[in-house]
DNA sequence: AAATATTTTTAGACTAACCTAAAAACACGT
DNA sequence: ACGTGTTTTTAGGTTAGTCTAAAAATATTT
């Protein structure tokens, strides 16, 4: 009866998950069919699948939210996916804008004693290449205090811990500007003008900043 | 038009490869439809598919061989799948009865780069923990000499370099039997009742080996 | 609250991959 | 070379996952 899943349920179930995440509200079909890059029609036909198997509570119209089911599987999926991304940067040198199209992929192979043992080589990392929380073996996420680069106070010292878009021209550009994991940040002025900032970069050069990079980035004050 | 196959697609030209990999021959419908586990009709099915993609030569009751194209990627699965099962044992110390199943996943995953650099990683590996060869870049792979144990002279001083089968229980009984790669062997003895063997292991304890495991094991000369 | 716009679902059709049962081709012993 | 038995293919049906177009439900605007 524990048939085990599709990729495609897999991705489903993803995919509510981050609709859900901090939302706290049901996904709409829309919602899932955007993520997905897929048609609404195509996403209720899996929501009523899904729903036959106890993984998602489903009402017509309604929205989707997880069963404790569901979500476990989601996180594992998370879990995998982020943890296969530590291995590929940390041991096999890929750049973390190379890294989540392969993980995609990792994240559907069924073991869980690989996860663990991965996890165990990888030395059980917190974080995953882009500053992401790894779930742990339970599914639970810790989620570090952090604030959008976009919403820090002037002349407040800072950190870059992580950044709110995975897309490969993003993060080679931010590679390119300096802006990595790590890096220290002041922000010196704001331009209401187009909302872009100067800041100063590990104490050193001094940078300005567009606004939608900016929303982009998160960092935490120290 | 180069779009990527799917794993059944490719589990087929696996298949394929491994049936013609000797014999040179071109496989049957049945041949296939036995080592997939799957019936006459279905093959039948997916080699009209795969003709149609140039990946196979296909003639209707004349039985079936790969195009170079099929050939290269047979290869590149087979490459792929000892790789990782390299990755299991070395990295994650998985015994080498329990990889077979999660490499057979890990095959699949798309990325001509990540194998590379696996392989890199993994400090270009000639052999997989059952002792077979790993293809090179180009689909080369390096056959090794060898005999099957069953066909072994008296009295001749020999290693252990491979298997014959792959299936949990046969390599977890090897263990037991302390009959694993490296291991020395004598053939002490023939008993043509039940063609089992008298060997002497490592220079140490002597041992009956039945006729069924001596055909499944591969042995080198010294 | 009615009219309009948007979202969601249904209906119907397609493809890949499988199946069973029946027909066709082939292989072989006499 | 002829009938018999095996192998292979065809025919027709199933399921998962997708789509488009149309219908139904919900949301918004006036």
């Amino acid at each position: 009866m524990k048939q085990p899943l599709s990729s495609t349920e897999e991705n489903y179930l993803k995919a509510i998950f981050k609709v859900c995440e901090r939302s706290d509200k049901p996904a709409s079909t829309n919602d899932v069919a955007i993520l997905l890059n897929t048609k609404a029609a195509s996403v209720t036909d899996m929501l009523k699948r899904l729903s036959e198997k106890s993984l998602i509570n489903y009402m017509k119209y309604k929205g989707v939210t997880l069963t404790d089911t569901g979500k476990k599987i989601a996180t594992s999926l998370i879990r995998k996916h982020r943890l296969w991304e530590v291995f590929l940067t940390d041991k096999l040198s890929f750049g973390w804008e190379e890294v989540h199209e392969i993980a995609e992929q990792l994240e559907h192979i069924q073991s869980e004693e690989l996860t663990n043992r991965l996890e165990e080589f990888l030395d059980h990392p917190k974080f995953d290449p882009h500053g992401d929380p790894i779930p742990d073996r339970e599914g639970k996420i810790e989620y570090r205090q952090q604030v959008l680069l976009a919403d820090l106070n002037k002349n407040t010292n800072s950190v870059i811990v992580g950044v709110n878009e995975h897309g490969t021209e993003f993060l080679q550009y931010l590679e390119k500007l300096n802006l990595i994991l790590g890096s220290k940040l002041v922000v010196l002025d704001t331009f209401t003008y187009d909302n872009s900032l100067l800041v100063r970069v590990n104490d050193q050069s001094e940078q300005t900043i567009s606004a939608k990079v900016a929303k982009n980035i998160f960092v935490q004050k120290i």
